[in-house]
DNA sequence: TTGAAAGCGCTAACAA
DNA sequence: TTGTTAGCGCTTTCAA
């Protein structure tokens, strides 16, 4: 590996016959520059195909021009989506992205007491998890701008979308059906670290606690039908884990006729116990779920969109924002893309004609 | 953003009683430093919580620390479980890892034009795809080693799995349950930038054009049939695409009772055709597919699991080997990772009873 | 074994 | 408007 022949400033500005600084200024689009100076040293850079170290660019005292991005499970489907969306705004800015995992407590915990990205990013991009007290004051200490993603941290800057308004978008839908016994299965926070080192966990760090599942409750109340807790069951995110909820909810004495999954993958785990145990889908019980994974438009899974690869976008839009000093002072904005209820194949009214 | 206090290397060796360059040398691991003084150091850089800037190393001639990754789509399973083993081993090594999509025709063409890796990266992985010959130039310019994982690219170190072998895990299955007239959906390469510039594809340096297509020819031919280029269908990626080339199947004149899809998403849209047409799966047509997507085992797919995640660890690994000068010379390693048959519900003999 | 000193390539005062 | 110059924080000769 000889490396490539390095072109650097000092070959650009001689070739157009001018100072380093002034080359520097040139390319850096500062003013005070005479257009055709400008110009003589933006041809010299082309026919050289210069590219500035960003080292030295850096040490020099510019930015690193990265964005360090915290991502808990980059092969969900809902992350990578993120991931894309964010790269695409970062990319458009001329911005790299590195990547660190922070899926489990272990390495989480790793990267917040190391802090790998120390000293090497111009600002952090949390993907949708709760950040707590400790997380905060370890992100604060690296002196970079952070920008919160597929769900709300309070005291970042954040996209994402109103998951009590999501909720109610299938809640209410299946309300409107008729349905007035209606399951839940929510997906326990395994992002959560747990409790603080303080013993507390810090609830105003934390994204909305439960928009979903306080939608569920509300819309029941709304109906007039009381929420009955038995209902709701907590599983671990994924198929499996939709499958076990649903498992839970059929061995209830009086079971739901329709049921609010958190996720679409949530969902299709509950469809697969209900076909397991010979009921119908949507005849014999209805399920909803929230994203619409590709996956739902294959299975006609009826949930409520969300534009994720659009959070994604929008956060790093907001980074290139929040890097050239243009976010408004004062409380950080928290951005709510629209949800929309797709209408498919897994509801109907309850004891709907086979 | 005032940023935390810099702690420098003058810091520590200032802390420790020595010069810069002892501190560099002990931090370093470089011989000719007294044991006494490296400890000495190391307490003195602990204490300061002192971490160097990678600009400034880089600047000096040390590398980066950083590796790019090339990726299609980010969004998707395969490339997730990728990027997550690959992460996983890089931040072993203390690598950074940087993100650059390479989707469309038009992000790769712009991505090869710009090289914006330039100059920012020690190493460099392509999560498969074909690299073409222009390509491989422009990346042999960046002066860095390159490995590619998920997918054989004959002049770089890659890891992957045999697409043949495990093509005829999924074909010889089909026809030891005594399926002849077995279906082909398979993917069309939507990697390929196309031609060359020169208006030859170089295939030299794309992974084996069609493993698990020569797979099902060669299948057909071991078991003495004669393999029906009809029952071939070329579709585009995705659930979507696999339904498509499902009711092309169905259409012919004497459809396939069994269909051999290129990976899960594609097997998992072939079977919604085959639902909707009225038509049992494996009743009356078995289908399999490849990858052992988490959604297989929830919807009780047939398939040939493959390690997508171990994938891109290895991945991770060589590239770290690289980096230490410890790949051996000569021909580039392709590391093959088994594959296995995993029998689940979507396969039976043809015309079982139902 | 350790220290002094010279850059690495760039930006940003400060002068001209 | 442009040039001169002094670092940014580290690694690495070369001497001691």
């Amino acid at each position: 590996m000889p490396g490539p022949p390095r072109v650097t400033l000092d070959d650009v500005a001689r070739r157009a016959g001018v100072s380093t600084a002034t080359a520097s200024r040139a390319l850096g689009d500062h003013p005070h520059v005479a257009a055709a100076t400008r110009a003589r040293v933006r041809e010299a850079a082309e026919a050289l195909d210069y590219v500035a170290s960003p080292e030295a660019t850096r040490l020099a005292g510019g930015p690193t021009g990265r964005v360090a991005v915290l991502v808990p499970h980059p092969s969900r489907w809902f992350f990578g989506e993120l991931l894309e969306g964010l790269e695409a705004a970062l990319r458009a800015a001329d911005l790299d992205l590195v990547i660190f995992r922070v899926g489990g407590p272990e390495e989480r915990a790793a990267f917040f007491a190391r802090l790998p990205a120390r000293r090497k990013v111009d600002a952090v991009v949390v993907l949708a998890f709760a950040v707590d007290e400790l997380e905060h004051a370890r992100l604060a200490s690296l002196g970079v701008d952070v920008v919160a993603a597929g769900g709300r941290v309070a005291s970042y800057p954040s996209v994402g979308i109103d998951d009590h308004v999501a909720g109610r978008q299938a809640m209410d839908h299946l309300v409107h059906l008729g349905h007035r016994r209606i399951g839940m299965i929510a997906v326990g926070d395994t992002q959560r670290s747990g409790a603080g080192p303080s013993g507390k966990d810090v609830g105003c760090l934390a994204p909305e606690p439960d928009g979903r599942t306080s939608a569920w409750r509300a819309a029941l109340g709304d109906a007039g039908i009381a929420p009955d807790d038995e209902l709701v069951v907590t599983v671990p995110w994924g198929g499996e884990g939709g499958a076990d909820g649903m498992a839970r909810l059929l061995g209830l004495r009086s079971p739901p006729t329709a049921v609010f999954a958190h996720d679409d993958e949530t969902a299709l785990g509950a469809i697969r116990t209900l076909r397991r145990a010979g009921l119908r889908v949507p005849e014999d019980l209805s399920v909803i779920g929230v994203d619409d994974h590709p996956l739902a438009a294959l299975t006609d899974l009826t949930t409520v969109a969300q534009p994720v690869r659009a959070q994604g976008r929008r956060a790093g839009e907001l980074v290139v924002a929040a890097l050239r000093g243009e976010l408004a002072d004062g409380l950080p904005p928290a951005e709510l893309l629209p949800t929309r209820l797709v209408l498919r194949g897994t509801t109907s009214p309850p004891g709907a004609p086979r």
